[in-house]
DNA sequence: AAGTATCATAAAACCGATTTCATAATATAA
DNA sequence: TTATATTATGAAATCGGTTTTATGATACTT
């Protein structure tokens, strides 16, 4: 493996004037720089980043922890952190939780054993230890999509609060009354907001909120596909049956879907169902729920701009809270019910 | 920051002695390692990966280079593939090209900056000097999926050629005669055999080749559902209309499905659309397109074996060439047609 | 009991860069 | 022309681990 030491002898100078070449940092004469630079083409010299960063203590890499690379919403914000980290020269590494809190735990761990730059992260975890860890390193850290109790740090999220009022607001405005929720655990700030406003906007409706109608997941860690189908096979076998159901996002939606389809029960037809999240490309065949969108990418830039700005220390101390709003978009999943 | 000195010192060792607690090497007597384990544990010691990936020359970490993290289908593989490098120790940094050739150097270029202990890699780019900057410092390489003129290494991929023939027989089977295809620029080898596939099976059947329903995309570097969409348009313009499309991708299906619609046509009932790969969870909603299925769980999960079996020289030298065979999902996309 | 093998540990060298410090060469100022 | 500032470069220290080498203490042979 070819070494700065090599190039230098090469190029007849020593390692610290190769480094300055390499570094664009310090004087050098014209025609030396043009000799390394030859010895390093000649040579298909690169740099060793370990060593680099071990002298430097920098890495240019940043860290994304997300809880599922499979939904649209996730990719989304990596595609817009991505944009913006890789213009001002970072490298970001993707850490899939698969909604489970002992991978980001792991996870956590290499990032700090590699001397990872910043993190943003959507938690999945109850617990804030492991993130305490990063903070305590002062190592740069942001939030995207969820908050976390007793973790003062910068966040972008969406207004899951109101989202979840539009899209109650909406069908109660389609004649809706018996409208369930089905969602993930309410140590999810998510989900706990989006419960929140939906019994908000059933008050403010003077609809008197049945706990029969309201499900959360207690099983699992995150939003589960498959737990949304169970509970809806549960909800389905009480007396009380909703007339719509709001998904607590697009996956949950899309068992909620299966086990409708299961009972024979046809959307929109039969019952209404809405949720949080697009679906992005697959809607190209059926644009079909009718749901709450999150500015995903947006998300993803924001989180990427402040977290940098960390990094290089430009605005410091002040934490910053980012609420962006959702926006619902009415498609063929909820019927014209007037009850 | 706390270093292995800090730890020795507070356990009132040697750094060495720590170094030997840390990875299980040589003999430490049982109550200095219970000390050094302490001592790491009070002052919360994690060991910097960078100097000891500098002294070990090795950096437990891999790359996975995929064309497009939004597909399923690479999702599925890169899900298959860490499943086994994390069983076996090692993180996996994912790098998402988006069909870029430009960002697949890139990429390349940090992955060697970084020393990554080995590459799998579905390369979007028609060159492949940049594949033998990695194959020259014998960093141990894997291709995923597409294979690689001159260049001799392991891989993993699909029959795309039987599969392309699984496609074109069951339209045949239908009665369709026209068939078109369109597909991705033929300088990537899952496209070439696809089209080659389509060919031989219109042959067999002894129906005649018609270029005017060929359309392969030579403005993209990849599997584009734009490209397809415009294609399609182009297609429809001609007075040769086909009865049956086969689209090179999942996601060219799409555009294909897309042009279709805003022309009128009907799918079915007007025109067939078949293509290669699925769209998994999308289908719980509407299981549409008629598919040929390939294993990528299992394609990631034996490229990641592969890979580390070279990286800790198990099968040295021969080179693995794994070609999975794919299956035909029936579906609604084909009617009944008689021509 | 003396000689050899094993255990336990420390000191020092090393991995490959960057950075500080020192110094020679050149340019500028007085 | 001499003093000072700037440019250009190299030697050596450093980052934080791992590994080699050396050595004293035990354990095992014969």
């Amino acid at each position: 493996m070819v070494t700065i030491y090599d190039v230098a002898k090469k190029a007849g100078v020593s390692p610290s004037t190769v480094s300055r070449v390499l570094n664009k940092r310090g004087n050098v004469k014209e025609e030396t720089r043009k000799r390394v630079e030859q010895a390093c083409q000649k040579l298909n010299y690169v740099p060793n980043a370990n060593a680099s960063s071990l002298r430097k203590k920098n890495t240019k890499t940043l860290a994304l922890i997300i809880p599922d690379i499979e939904n649209p919403f996730y990719t989304s914000v990596l595609k817009g952190f991505e944009g913006i980290t890789g213009k001002r020269g970072y490298n970001t590494i993707v850490c899939n939780t698969d909604g489970n809190s002992t991978k980001e735990e792991d996870f956590i761990n290499t990032i700090l054993a590699k001397r990872i730059d910043g993190v943003a992260i959507t938690s999945v975890s109850r617990s804030i230890d492991h993130l305490n860890l990063v903070l305590n390193r002062n190592i740069p850290m942001i939030l995207i999509d969820r908050k976390l109790n007793g973790l003062d740090v910068d966040i972008v999220c969406g207004d899951s609060f109101q989202g979840a009022i539009k899209l109650v607001n909406h069908l109660i405005g389609l004649g809706h009354q018996k409208i369930a929720i089905i969602t993930a655990p309410v140590h999810l700030s998510t989900s706990r907001e989006r419960l929140e406003g939906y019994k908000t906007a059933l008050n403010r409706a003077n609809i008197p909120i049945d706990n029969n109608l309201i499900k959360i997941d207690k099983k699992s860690e995150g939003y589960s596909s498959e737990r949304a189908y169970e509970m809806v096979k549960e909800l389905l076998e009480q007396q009380e049956v909703p007339t719509a159901i709001f998904a607590g996002n697009n996956f949950m939606a899309l068992g909620v879907y299966k086990a409708l389809r299961e009972k024979g029960l046809k959307v929109p037809q039969d019952i209404a169902v809405v949720c949080f999240d697009d679906m992005n490309f697959i809607y190209q065949i059926e644009p079909f729920f009718t749901t709450v969108v999150q500015p995903a990418y947006t998300m993803g830039k924001m989180a990427a701009e402040i977290l940098l700005n960390k990094i290089e220390g430009r605005y410091e101390d002040n934490k910053q809270k980012v609420i962006l709003q959702p926006q619902l978009i009415i498609r063929k999943s909820c019927g014209y019910k007037t009850n």
